[in-house]
RNA sequence: CGCGGGGUGGAGCAGCUUGGUAGCUCGUCAGGCUCAUAACCUGAAGGCCAGAGGUUCAAAUCCUCUCCCCGCAACCA
């Protein structure tokens, strides 16, 4: 994450669905990747995509389902997920929508530039077909011969299509896996995909969809009779979004290659293995880093619509605030493994981490300042050893936290950020200034005070990544020179 | 024998690579303090580290086997 431009992506999300918290997950934490990056390298030399993947049989089908065409529910689950990023603060750069027009001419450049490079090919494809369902399953998902999803039974068809060469790429991917281990992050997905490339052999993937099946997609510009495969038209959006081809096919970018690609663990293959191949018959450069995520679990189960225990991401932020609902994704489970989410925890987290040492902290400061100080931050005051030692923590809190950030570890930038809050509290404790007040010490006293604003100030600084509404309060209530007291800033939720 | 991850005080996790007093957060209990949101600080209780065997002076940590839980297993985002 050096060098002076930092790009960085979500995966674009599937219109086919409402938002749900893993979306929101892997955004909230492009987010906080971004405004940190922002800090290090100033505005203009960060970028940061998301978007909505819009072509596909599923969106055909739901827009079917609702009356509407294709386009139009498109549109309406984009402007869903629009302001869900608007509610929750993302402050992303450029929102691409794989029915923009640019998208949609830049992903025939790309098809007729590997086509004539020789990396698509025409084929029969065979396979066992539910019409009902609309869709393929291999011999072994249907395995009965039966439908996995309607249990209706399958049959064998062939159609012409046209394939991409995956296969002969399988040895140079291994090997630059191999080269390169931040490629795939964290390291147990990177083992997971190095052994799935090293016990199978890779088929090729059909890239096409036959017209009459699907209509709703980008047409083969080789082929008037398909369209292109989503998957295929939706990963190319990574490069289309940022630059273009010159006509000798050659791509360029201010921003690609991308620093780091967020991905759920589920869509691991396709950006993994997919991608870097396609890029490969580009010609164009890898993305440094693809970094897959876990799921939220709920409870004991995961979490799906079918079983109705989906949960909504602007509900929880209403009820908990927006940074509580940051905060919470970031801090409570490790970036890269599954986790429980439940309301309990929120509450948990919310209570101990936010009310009893954040807010606490700062409250106590402020009243202190009011009740000793008139309102006014004190100037410093002469240093003893403690005081000395709490500064030298707050001078070296960035480092920390960038460090941590490096590893996409934000549970542990937090923490570095709670080991300083727990040591104020502690040394208003150890201090007791209520003590020197009454005796007199106002240079200690003086020195104490000043060093609390000092600390809040830098966790306020700090903050901003992760909860940036939380860390302006702050600042709006610590001045340069005055506080403004106002009220808690996370009152306790009693259970 | 398909591949992989995991089983550590009431809950959630770290420690295992490079063996040597079992650590953190929350919860519970007791005390302290009063600037503070019954918040803060200190202390205590609580674990034969899934089970069995082995290596070693010494194993949660290395080796073998067993049991249990969870993902993945390819054109459906």
């Amino acid at each position: 994450m050096e060098k002076n431009k930092f790009y960085i992506t979500t995966p674009l999300y599937y219109v086919n669905a409402s938002p749900h918290i893993g979306h929101s997950y892997t955004t909230i934490a492009a987010d906080c990747l971004s405004r940190f990056m922002r800090a290090q390298l100033g505005k203009d030399n960060v970028f940061f995509l998301t978007g909505t993947d819009e072509h596909g049989q599923k969106v055909q089908k739901a827009a079917d389902a609702g009356g509407m065409s294709p386009q139009e529910f498109a549109d309406q689950t984009v402007s869903h997920f629009k302001s869900l990023w608007e509610k929750l603060g993302i402050s992303y750069d450029y929102f691409i929508r794989t029915t923009d027009k640019k998208h949609v001419d830049f992903v025939s450049r790309v098809l007729e530039i590997v086509y004539e490079k020789g990396d698509i090919y025409e084929d029969e494809y065979e396979g066992l077909y539910c019409t009902p369902c609309e869709a393929f399953w291999t011999k072994m998902q249907a395995g009965d011969s039966l439908c996995p999803d309607c249990k209706r039974p399958v049959e064998l068809i062939k159609e012409k299509n046209y394939f991409f060469k995956l296969a002969k790429y399988q040895d140079w991917l291994i090997d630059h896996i191999k080269k390169n281990p931040e490629f795939i992050k964290p390291e147990i997905r990177r083992n997971e995909v190095l052994s799935f490339l090293s016990l199978n052999k890779l088929d090729d993937l059909c890239i096409s969809r036959p017209k009459e099946r699907l209509g709703w997609g980008i047409p083969l510009p080789f082929s008037s009779g398909h369209v292109t495969y989503v998957w295929f038209d939706a990963l190319v959006n990574y490069i289309s979004a940022v630059g273009d081809f010159n006509n000798k096919g050659e791509y360029s970018s201010r921003w690609w290659p991308a620093d780091v690609q967020l991905i759920g663990k589920d869509i691991l293959r396709q950006h993994a293995v997919y991608w870097p191949i396609m890029l490969k018959a580009l010609g164009v450069e890898l993305p440094k880093t693809i970094f897959a995520h876990g799921w939220w679990m709920l409870g004991d189960s995961k979490m799906s619509k079918s079983r109705g225990n989906v949960v909504n991401p602007l509900d929880m932020a209403e009820k908990y605030g927006i940074d509580t609902y940051r905060y919470f994704l970031l801090r409570d489970v490790p970036f890269g493994l599954d986790g429980n989410f439940s309301e309990e925890a929120i509450i948990k987290r919310y209570n101990s981490d936010l009310a009893n040492d954040l807010g606490n902290l700062v409250y106590r400061t402020l009243t202190m300042i009011e009740k000793y100080y008139q309102g006014k931050i004190p100037e410093p005051g002469p240093r003893d050893e403690k005081t000395k030692e709490i500064y030298n923590k707050i001078a070296s809190l960035p480092e920390k936290i960038k460090i941590a950030l490096a590893d996409y570890n934000f549970g542990l930038a937090l923490e570095e950020i709670w080991a300083l809050i727990n040591l104020a509290n502690k040394h208003v404790e150890e201090t007791k200034p209520w003590n020197l007040a009454k005796e007199n010490r106002a240079g200690e006293l003086q020195s104490f005070i000043r060093l609390l604003a000092d600390v809040i100030k830098k966790v306020s600084e700090v903050l901003y990544p992760f909860m940036p509404d939380t860390a302006e309060a702050i600042k709006a209530q610590f001045g340069e020179t005055e506080i403004k007291k106002g009220k808690p800033l996370f009152p306790r939720i009693e259970t």
